[in-house]
DNA sequence: CGTCTGGATATTGGATACAATCTTGCCAGC
DNA sequence: GCTGGCAAGATTGTATCCAATATCCAGACG
């Protein structure tokens, strides 16, 4: 059981929020009220504050002192700017990480793509972008590059708004599951530069997608 | 008179923690609390935690709940780690600002390495590192991709402790000043490999000498 | 003699209360 | 009718107070 209760009121409060963040739940644009947001997850204000200036730190949300938090809204050119930094810092993570990877390595980074698979099949956006994440973390992290991995993480979180409508669609999924399957033919092989390539094509159907999406809204 | 007291007491407390941290005054390492911090700056504990909060998240202190805040430690791992991010990510902003540089760009940077110089004559370890990282972001955000400089930002300020280490000796400060003349000699030409070449060189004796520096402590 | 348990103390986390600032809408003056 | 300012309400920012948790040390037990 890995089912640990968060030691404080503000981790919860963070997870809670990134999670409506994610699901929508939050749009962008929308004023973030302390108050509401306290007393909706009974707790006060103070732990609620910390969480935002955390979330404020990635970007997720804006602040202006004495008007408030606000949800942060992703331009186009935004958009754009943190897929062309992935790719860069990807690519890195890629190229040092395929050397390194065990056999567990693997074995976790299948079970991670039968996962994706998995909750995609009975229709679970959320599992899905969750699971999605989870695999190519598990490859990026392998680098070894905590500074690496944190920064990327950074990038994921300021489009995960985003990735939930690109999960909701069923050729996007369908694509999304060879993509992985190709990725993972590379990662066996040991071909770095094959790898680095799927991980490519994989973000650029994703950025096309969401960037469509983006548009319409 | 571009003197803007903080609107809020947060934002006070940070900029002085950032000075604490930069010069020193708080050592890698060195547990902060939150009481003492608060009667030294004369708030409550409230400001300090958000600002304790917004520097966890710059990965320039370290958090454990109900153990408190610590001062973060950078290994050499780390700071090759960054300098390797940097080398990235520069290259990137190099070559997207140049060809976007008009002449008031380039006044700018030449006036602010006149200020690096300056304070180099004088001896003021904090101003040059302040006119120093004023030059390259001048450079970075020419680019005018924020979410770039803001990447860069928080990698600058996660190795922040030891440029001072850097400036204070009186070789060290000799090489910038050429070679931020190399820099500025192929920005004029609109030479962007160039530029690019001179901020690798300049980076490279940079990790060097703080990695030299770490080693010893 | 070492280890573990229980409680005292210090420090952090959270809740409540108060102050400062912004927003909204009304009214006076032009 | 429009503009400017003023007052009331709403919301954020800060201080203070209380609760929860960790650390440390003394003493009991094996």
């Amino acid at each position: 059981m890995t089912f640990v209760r968060p030691r404080t009121a503000q981790e919860a409060v963070l997870s809670e929020l990134r999670r409506m963040l994610v699901t929508g739940e939050l749009a962008p644009g929308e004023p973030l009220r302390q108050e509401a947001l306290a007393e909706t997850l009974g707790v006060s204000r103070v732990p609620v504050r910390e969480a935002l200036k955390v979330l404020e730190g990635e970007g997720a949300v804006v602040h202006e002192p004495h008007k408030g938090y606000v949800v942060a809204e992703l331009s186009v050119d935004d958009l754009v700017e943190v897929y062309r930094l992935r790719e860069l810092l990807e690519a890195e993570a890629i190229r040092v990480a395929v050397p390194r990877l065990a056999a567990t390595d693997l074995q976790a980074l299948v079970a991670a793509a039968a996962d994706v698979d998995a909750a995609g099949r009975s229709g679970d956006v959320t599992g899905m972008t969750e699971a999605n994440r989870r695999f190519h973390f598990l490859l990026f992290d392998a680098a070894g590059m905590p500074r690496l991995s944190r920064t990327l993480r950074q990038l994921w979180d300021a489009t995960d708004v985003y990735r939930s409508v690109y999960f909701s669609g069923v050729t996007n999924r369908q694509r999304v599951k060879h993509e992985h399957h190709d990725l993972l033919v590379a990662l066996r092989a040991g071909d770095t530069e094959a790898a680095v390539r799927a991980q490519h094509a994989h973000r650029d159907n994703s950025v096309t997608a969401v960037t469509a999406a983006l548009r319409r809204a």
